[in-house]
DNA sequence: TTGGTTTAAGACCTTCAAGTCTCAAAAAAC
DNA sequence: GTTTTTTGAGACTTGAAGGTCTTAAACCAA
């Protein structure tokens, strides 16, 4: 059960990897992170361009250039990224593939969906990268292969 | 958000509208079906070879022939269909695709995703044919896109 | 027994997310 | 200035899911 595109998942934890393991002090190359967690170089480049672009990191080019957080990292929710990455459809869909499905035409297991649907928007709302960072460092959770 | 693969999705359209449509008497043609629900008929045949082979079909070959649910209705249950169409690691992933993630080496996310997906799990495991048939012909919920 | 109707099986094609590669642009160090 | 280091941007390739096509096999009916 693939939820999030490998572009989320990327992004979550290397922004993850920078906040437990960074402090948040000044700009950490694309190549560190691509090494360390074991991700395409070109690719992270790819989706941190979006996430620069969407104005939640910023970027900084040349010697001891790359990326940081555009905000403290408890100020960055979970959502902010998949909502970048993902789209804005991404909590729209149809369990079944059915177009149009909705309150007021839905499929049969519509009711069930949007409740689960909304669970995790709630939770994906809720959750900071802070939290995510702390809960690496602090409980030394995984978050590499 | 994609959560079940297109093999899924058509099974449990076409099987939910035989249910709701068909009285399951006989066989009805995976041709009828395919026009009905606009799915291409090559591939709804691939599925149901998948669930015939499986034991949640009977195929019947000839004038007349077609598929039939091999027990009634009311005892197959989605997770049936989804085992057989998902595979065996369907609810066993990781929201953040971390091999081996789980209770002894979780990732960040695990408990909100352990919770999550069981509760799919559980939906899959409580609803039957019987009721997404009752569903659409009772109350009139769409099946059809 | 011939022909029409249907599923079975597998080869083949298409599409798109994922991943790679190349060159340009910015910044620092020399 | 020139070189090195880094991100930016876009073209290109790959792999897997989704979808199509063809032939075989089973079955019925005239």
């Amino acid at each position: 059960m693939k939820v999030l595109s490998k572009g989320s998942v990327y992004a979550l934890r290397a922004l993850t990897y920078v906040v437990a393991h960074k402090g948040d002090i000044g700009y950490v190359s694309i190549g560190e992170l691509s090494r360390s967690l074991d991700i395409s170089f070109h690719f992270l480049t790819k989706i941190f361009q979006q996430l620069t672009q969407a104005g939640i990191l910023e970027s900084y080019r040349g010697p001891n250039g790359g990326i940081k957080l555009a905000r403290p990292p408890h100020e960055i929710k979970v959502i902010e990224i998949v909502d970048v990455l993902e789209g804005p459809e991404f909590f729209n869909t149809c369990l079944l593939g059915l177009p149009g499905c909705g309150e007021f035409d839905p499929c049969p297991v519509h009711d069930f969906w949007a409740k689960a649907k909304e669970a995790l928007r709630r939770e994906f709302e809720l959750t900071t990268l802070a939290e995510l960072g702390t809960k690496v460092s602090d409980e030394r959770l995984r978050i590499k292969p």
